[in-house]
RNA sequence: GGCCCCGUCGUCUAGCGGUCUAGGACUCCGGCCUUUCACGCCGGCAACACGGGUUCGAGUCCCGUCGGGGUCACCA
């Protein structure tokens, strides 16, 4: 039998870090032992856009590198698949014909019990501490009966006969043997009024539909396993491997991560950091903020800042998995082969922005210097800095900026830090604290600067290794310390306080950009 | 509140009765390197929630307490 397993998003518009993580186990998994993994659209409740509501969480998927061998298509549209269609909404016929079979088995009712009467009865349950179990006062046992409700003009929803006793018992394959008392379940309902069905009883059948093997979803879904079950056995299926996932926790709490509590996290100083290192990039970039997917709970964040997608994966992969005590750098193929989901977690693992942030960096300096040339380019066009189609002397100019910068790039974006080797010489921008700090404040700085100006006009040739000693002999001859003219120099170049290597710095720009900014900053002076 | 789950450094984790005076990683704190920044290098702080058992021996097994969380829809 091949594994089979599947995500199940519902087409909100956001992917969630946590649910990507889910994915990606079911992903591991199905692709380890060379199975299938599956996309099925749970929009059983949702009426309009579903196709736009779909796209960001498709891109998202294949931005990361996480791709489905059956389900929508790539924009979000038609299905594609030997069981589709996978998106439920089209499915109500297969679902009619199971309610129908629970129906006539005995296992569901159809109950003509108002709202408000259900309500009832559900608060004198809470008032008296009691679970809730429901009379079945308007459940309609035959047909003559059914009429009778219909006659009084009500409608009829459809509910699960649940047992009343007994215990339901499974195997997860993260948190082993469980045990359930069927009195707990209600009798939940299966189909509305209006024929539309709701989640669990679709689900079970998608599942069985597309015979899915290992059912893997986060942990919220482990008290639902007994109705499911309950469906599932009363439909003849046989049921598929469970595996519950901790979910992904608060970073420095232990409250399950939720996209709508930005406003809390952001209290939160690591976490505040990764938000505003990402919307400093959105600044540079000129970019709106979207404050509905602007947020670091979900992927869209990472995407638009310039991550990596192999560091969000290996970070989430140890979200909650390990392999061994300390093996933490995984390829994708690498995941793939080792992934387990018996060395799943029980408890939840909190999200870290640092130690994300610990895997960007090492990931990023593993990139090779064209690729990384091809990461940071689009940052530089959007930001109006690089034309589009690109001159053909920007590849030499951006590998020589990255290959100085090092791993001062963590994310593509940063490239944004440095607009000095980007922008005209007189479009230049000085940091005025700097120049009061290091031109203007400092006496001799004027001076020190046209003196060097000079040298620096006739030194032959005009590279790092030769101004490093150029510099290095106009200190000892000026009789001062370094600092007192590479910070001022610094200034006059970059207009910035802080940056690459002095000596690269000078050599990218080039003689006649040098000089003329030195000029410049002298008069700002 | 009912039911269920979880509980090792601040965080992610290793640990499946003795090799644990508890290991690794991130963070943090010192120091080195240094023209800034970012790296790098060296060193350091830091945990078995608590209480009972079981056992020659418990982080590891059992029970209880406490703490945290999930779930209780005609949402998914």
């Amino acid at each position: 039998m091949t594994v089979r397993t599947r995500f199940a998003p519902s087409p909100t518009g956001f992917l969630h870090i946590g649910g990507v993580r889910t994915a990606l186990f079911n992903w591991l998994f199905a692709r380890q032992s060379g199975g299938q993994f599956v996309l099925r659209i749970d929009d059983t409740d949702q009426q309009r856009n579903v196709q736009q509501a779909l796209r960001p969480i498709l891109d998202g998927f294949q931005w990361l590198g996480i791709d489905w061998d059956e389900g929508p298509s790539l924009d979000g549209g038609d299905s594609e698949g030997p069981c589709g269609p996978y998106f439920q909404s089209q499915r109500s016929a297969i679902y009619q014909a199971a309610v129908e079979r629970l129906l006539q088995a005995g296992l569901a009712y159809r109950d003509f019990a108002k709202p408000e009467e259900i309500q009832e009865e559900r608060e004198v349950a809470q008032r008296e501490q009691q679970p809730f179990v429901y009379s079945r006062t308007w459940a309609a046992e035959t047909e003559e009966q059914a009429e009778e409700f219909r006659a009084a003009g009500r409608t009829s929803v459809v509910r699960l006969k649940m047992f009343r006793e007994g215990v339901c018992e499974f195997r997860d394959a993260v948190r082993g043997e469980m045990q359930f008392d069927w009195k707990q379940e209600q009798d939940h309902v299966i189909q509305r009024a209006d024929g539309s069905v709701l989640y669990h009883l679709a689900s079970v059948v998608d599942d069985y539909e597309f015979k899915i093997t290992h059912v893997i979803r986060a942990v919220e879904h482990l008290s639902n396993t007994p109705r499911q079950i309950f469906i599932a056995r009363g439909l003849g299926y046989a049921l598929p491997e469970f595996a519950h996932l901790p979910y992904v926790a608060e970073p420095g709490g232990s409250a399950k991560l939720s996209k709508r509590k930005l406003d809390k996290y952001l209290k939160n100083r690591e976490f505040k950091q990764l938000f505003e290192h990402g919307d400093a990039v959105l600044q540079r970039l000129g970019r709106e903020r979207n404050p509905e997917t602007f947020n670091p709970v979900l992927v869209d964040f990472y995407q638009e800042v310039g991550y990596l997608p192999t560091a969000v994966l290996n970070y989430l992969l140890l979200l909650g998995w390990s392999l061994d005590d300390k093996t933490e750098v995984f390829s994708r193929e690498a995941m793939i082969e080792a992934f387990s989901l018996a060395r799943v977690n029980k408890s939840p693992a909190s999200f870290d922005p640092q130690k994300l942030a610990a895997f960007q960096d090492r990931e990023m300096r593993g990139v090779p210097a064209k690729q990384k040339v091809a990461l940071v380019l689009p940052y530089l066009q959007e930001a109006g800095w690089v034309s589009r189609p690109p001159p053909c002397s920007t590849a030499d100019l951006l590998s020589r900026v990255l290959a100085a910068a090092g791993d001062r790039i963590k994310v593509a974006g940063d490239i944004l830090d440095y607009p000095e080797f980007f922008v005209q010489d007189d479009a230049l921008c000085y940091d005025e604290r700097a120049v009061e700090k290091r031109l203007r404040k400092p006496t001799e700085a004027a001076r020190l600067l046209s003196a060097l100006e000079v040298q620096l006009a006739g030194v032959e040739p005009f590279d790092a290794p030769t101004l490093d000693k150029l510099l290095h002999d106009f200190v000892a001859e000026q009789e001062i310390k370094i600092g007192q003219i590479i910070h001022a120099l610094r200034v006059a170049v970059t207009g910035k306080p802080v940056g690459l290597g002095m000596f690269e710095t000078l050599e990218i720009l080039g003689r006649d950009s040098c000089l003329v900014r030195m000029q410049h900053a002298l008069q700002l002076l």
